[in-house]
DNA sequence: GGGGTTAGTGTAAACGTTTACATGCTGACC
DNA sequence: GGTCAGCATGTAAACGTTTACACTAACCCC
């Protein structure tokens, strides 16, 4: 592998006039610049990046750093964080297995000196008290924190507004025995959620009642196991808001097993939008999520921190109501149909992000793709500085 | 932030002992570790990362890069990389944008000198082009690729065994006119799966007929789509194979919004098996490929890659039929509700990570479980070198 | 024509490690 | 008691960059 000494024997410069070119640092002259430029290419040189990094303590590298997650949801926190990051030039080195407060702050301790800053998704207590332990070290940006987190920008979802949205909608269908499948317990999501349920049933005369509160973990199973459960009960609640999607799918496979219909004998609703449940039979009302927004404005905002610790931002990401057939609007149920056949046969079947793009929001993801190419045009980045 | 040099000083040591203590390498007085142990556990010294591999030329870091696609089976990938790279005591920087394979050779070549390795995936025939030409400078792991990269390991799925064992079973249960969904063109994985039907059909004796090979591109969107197009066609086919789950999900919606029962009027299939499958009405019988050991794996191979290039292995991954409601075997359909309903219960509400370890091979994670608690108890690795 | 600016370039000192080599010490052996 | 082995430690030279500083040459202005 080439260094940087190669390259100025063969265009016969120093090696500063070498870095001078590859920085962008003035000045240099446009014929030294040629001949370094034409050496550099001959010798497939690349600067090496452990050395840039020694020297100027900055990796272009972010850490991320999530809990044991999966799903689709995460999938497109990701694609935001990764397409965001590559826009301005920056790589992303992710730990995503951290199951404890322990297992957090050891992956963050191996990403000292790895990276410049830190994306974390701290949704429970024991997360946030670890991010309060490494800011000393880290520039960190949480997502969904449970708590504020003192002297880190923040971005996080509007979990109780969504949810609270939600239950005023089911109220307004003429429900009145909702029951709710909760969250993993101590998660702020979760937590969020819930208290939107409550709050939603307290604003509209009902007194919210803890048997009718099932636990879940965001998984299927857990929702399948809650639906089951919730079938036992006389009276039979008439509508069930699940905290995710995935637990809603779940209580909805229970539901058909046990042979009741959905949304005529129960209405089901969800939490998050995957691009799935508009799929489903019938399709999913939800509130929705954009994931990938979430993702790419964690970046945004670790890139417009403050200098100063002191003053720091939270985000809040909206969400939207979205109906669909499973809560029992028929109407929205027959508009429902008529739109999803309309856009399939409106997209292009060669459109392989047309997913994406069809959801809410596409206008930062293109922007995000071009800035993406600009930066691949060039061969080099010149904004290592 | 301290360096190397304080604890030196503090310890009352040359850096060269501080050194050792940090590489266990010998030989060290047991004195003097221990006072080196304690000068850096005050001053909070961790060794910085740059310096280790400017010196080392090795980073412990292996690149990921993948194609921009999303959805649960990539989410499962990148989670078994995860978990296994934690596992021996690696770190992984993540680019999963690149559409086409400039955008590939881009986001390899700023990972030159950050990894050592790489983790590619290469479905289509660019990108693999673009794989040989990285490999002078990366030792790379080959997911899925179209054809046999030469001088690197790789790891596939056995797609054609699986869509084989998927069309032979429609045609045992009495189908003639079996459609198929296909995947994008040029990526391994569609025509893989495209030649498996073909071969099935072939094999049972029927002959494989170009109308009813509908195009598609892995997205509900266009299996929606398909599916429309599909109902169009006089006599109708009555199976329907797509080339994966979502695309499945996508025709089983447009059928159902159609009043088309599946799988009494149409029998429908698909392939990956991502974990709501089970959940749809019905149960989407369906192809098993397990993601998560897919990047385990890789990573595996990376790890024991032979030191001469010329002998490389190619592993393939098995795939394995499921049988559940949607293509029709009514027996399958009634045993599937009853395991459903038996697993929901037996699992506890505490397992976070429960959906995994309920699927396959669960004993491959428990042990990657295993090792990466083992790394994070030690406080510091020592296996740096 | 001398003094001051400026553009272009080179030299050398960092950055924080690892490690080859040198050194000093202890004890065993003849 | 001298020699040799071996352990424990220290010294200093890498690794490949960036950048402060010094320097030259050219030019401009009085």
């Amino acid at each position: 592998m080439s260094t940087i000494r190669d390259v100025a024997r063969a265009a016969g410069v120093s090696i500063a006039t070498v870095s001078r070119v590859f920085n962008g640092t003035n000045p240099v002259s446009e014929v030294a610049r040629r001949r370094v430029e034409a050496a550099a290419l001959e010798l497939d040189y690349w600067p090496n990046v452990a050395a840039r990094s020694l020297i100027g303590s900055r990796t272009h590298t972010l850490g991320v750093l999530l809990p044991d997650l999966y799903g689709e949801f995460f999938s497109d926190v990701i694609r935001g964080i990764d397409h965001a990051a590559a826009a301005v030039n920056h790589q992303i080195l992710v730990a995503s297995s951290h199951a404890n407060a322990n297992e957090f702050l050891s992956a963050a301790r191996s990403m000292r000196g790895r990276v410049d800053g830190l994306i974390a998704m701290a949704s429970d207590r024991a997360s946030a008290a670890a991010i309060a332990k490494i800011t000393r070290y880290f520039s960190v940006v949480v997502l969904n924190p449970r708590t504020p987190v003192s002297g880190c920008n923040a971005i996080s979802v509007a979990n109780l507004a969504g949810a609270v949205s939600m239950v005023e909608h089911l109220v307004q269908l003429g429900h009145r025995r909702i029951a709710m499948i909760q969250g993993p317990r101590g998660t702020g999501d979760a937590e969020q959620r819930l208290r939107g349920y409550r709050k939603a049933l307290r604003k509209t005369g009902l007194r919210p009642d803890p048997v009718l509160e099932y636990e879940g973990d965001f998984t299927e199973a857990s929702g399948y196991r809650a639906a089951l459960e919730l079938l036992r009960r006389k009276p039979r609640p008439t509508a069930l808001f699940a905290a995710n999607d995935y637990m809603a799918i779940g209580a909805m496979s229970a539901l058909r097993d046990a042979g009741i219909a959905v949304p005529d004998e129960i209405a089901v609703t969800g939490f998050d939008d995957i691009a799935i449940v508009e799929y489903l039979s019938p399709p999913l009302t939800t509130v929705r999520v954009d994931a990938y927004d979430l993702g790419a404005r964690a970046i945004e905002l670790w890139m417009n921190r403050p200098d100063d610790a002191s003053h720091c931002q939270h985000h809040v990401l909206s969400t939207e109501l979205v109906v669909r057939g499973s809560c029992g609007s028929t109407r929205a149920r027959a508009v429902h149909v008529r739109e999803r056949r309309r856009r399939a046969q409106r997209q292009t079947p060669s459109a392989a992000d047309s997913r994406h793009h069809a959801r809410a929001d596409s206008k930062r993801h293109a922007s995000a793709r071009q800035a993406v190419s600009r930066r691949h045009r060039g061969r080099r980045s010149t904004d290592f500085k």
